[in-house]
DNA sequence: AATGCTACCAACCGCAAACGA
DNA sequence: TTCGTTTGCGGTTGGTAGCAT
């Protein structure tokens, strides 16, 4: 038998909350501030248990929250990051201030993880109205093994870099500072290492928490990444270098690229199998903080927050 | 107008981590 | 170190509004 339910007291109310229930919280929240939540129902009279005057505070009451209609930058931000990080919604929540891990788990279920799946299907196509989302769904879903076929190459990412003035880079752009940044520094030189000169390319969460890069070397336009690619090598990740790692003979672009291409064009196609560096050490995605400000450095947040210029 | 279906979201539940004695 | 309590988190549920038939 294990601990009973703090809400199935007798005289517990449960369900929705009144207006006078808010007022009464708020009014006593603002007076003693928000801790301490045993001691609220006794304290303020309200027949809820301290679990729910928690949750209505953090989820509705709390100052500051925004609610409903998200932003495209806003629905792009949640794509990736869920694409990052999974189902953590709290650690989501924290890089959209304003929104409760609520309301974006909320978001998620009921409108993103359709958005994605017909995405995923090709059922759908994008419009301009949803533009934002379609770059992130590109490049949160199209480079981490998901069988999305061409779409990548021929919708959302071709209209992104015909236009000089968005708001993000394209996919690979993105994910190669997503790297970039998750790898954190000291940024390996690969004059100095040259088995880490394709330590480049594009992050995507699995179950066994292992991020898996794909990634493309190419000696005229450098690494790009590139979706639904075989894998060529295996690279791991170096804790020491805190860096990727791989023997040299499986980074040397001209002999592979030529066994694999036989043409003029050599090119060496990569699948990076990184261990997830430890949290402790590597405080987690404050390079995404960076990444998503300056993302938007040359723009008003209004601007950022809307609708990006392109449209 | 009545009924059924779907989408949405506030709130609940259970688990686990954090905390403190 | 242990154990009880508190807090935080993520999955799920249930009520309700809106739409279609």
């Amino acid at each position: 038998m294990g601990r009973p339910p703090c809400c199935d007291k007798v005289g517990i109310k449960k369900g929705p909350w009144t207006p006078e229930e808010d007022i009464i919280l708020v009014s006593y929240i603002q007076e003693h501030g928000p801790g301490n939540w045993r001691l609220v129902p006794t304290n303020t009279g309200l027949l809820r248990c301290s679990k729910s005057c928690r949750l209505r505070w953090t989820n509705y009451l709390r100052p500051g929250i925004k609610r409903g209609n998200f932003t495209p930058h806003e629905e792009g931000m949640i794509i990736h990051l869920q694409a990052l990080l999974g189902n953590k919604w709290a650690a989501i929540a924290s890089y959209l201030p304003q929104r409760t891990d609520n309301d974006i788990k909320n978001y998620w279920n009921t409108h993103l993880k359709k958005k994605i799946k017909k995405f995923q299907s090709g059922l759908d196509t994008p419009l301009a109205s949803d533009l934002t989302t379609y770059r992130f769904l590109s490049t949160s879903y199209n480079e981490r093994g998901v069988d999305t076929g061409s779409r990548h190459d021929s919708s959302s990412d071709v209209k992104l870099t015909e236009n000089s003035n968005s708001i993000y880079a394209s996919s690979a752009e993105n994910i190669s500072r997503l790297l970039k940044g998750w790898m954190s520094s000291p940024k390996i030189d690969p004059q100095n290492n040259p088995t880490a000169k394709c330590c480049e390319g594009t992050a995507t969460t699995t179950a066994e928490s292992l991020h898996y890069y794909r990634l493309k070397v190419d000696q005229q336009e450098g690494n790009k990444v590139i979706p639904g690619d075989e894998y060529e090598s295996i690279l791991s990740f170096d804790q020491n270098r805190n860096g990727l790692a791989c023997d040299k003979s499986s980074c040397d672009s001209s002999q592979k690229g030529s066994e694999m291409s036989g043409n003029d064009e050599e090119k060496v196609k990569f699948d990076v199998h990184v261990q997830k560096p430890k949290m402790e050490n590597n405080p987690p995605l404050s390079f995404l903080e960076n990444w998503l400000l300056d993302e938007s450095a040359n723009h008003e947040v209004e601007e950022v927050m809307g609708l990006s210029p392109i449209f």
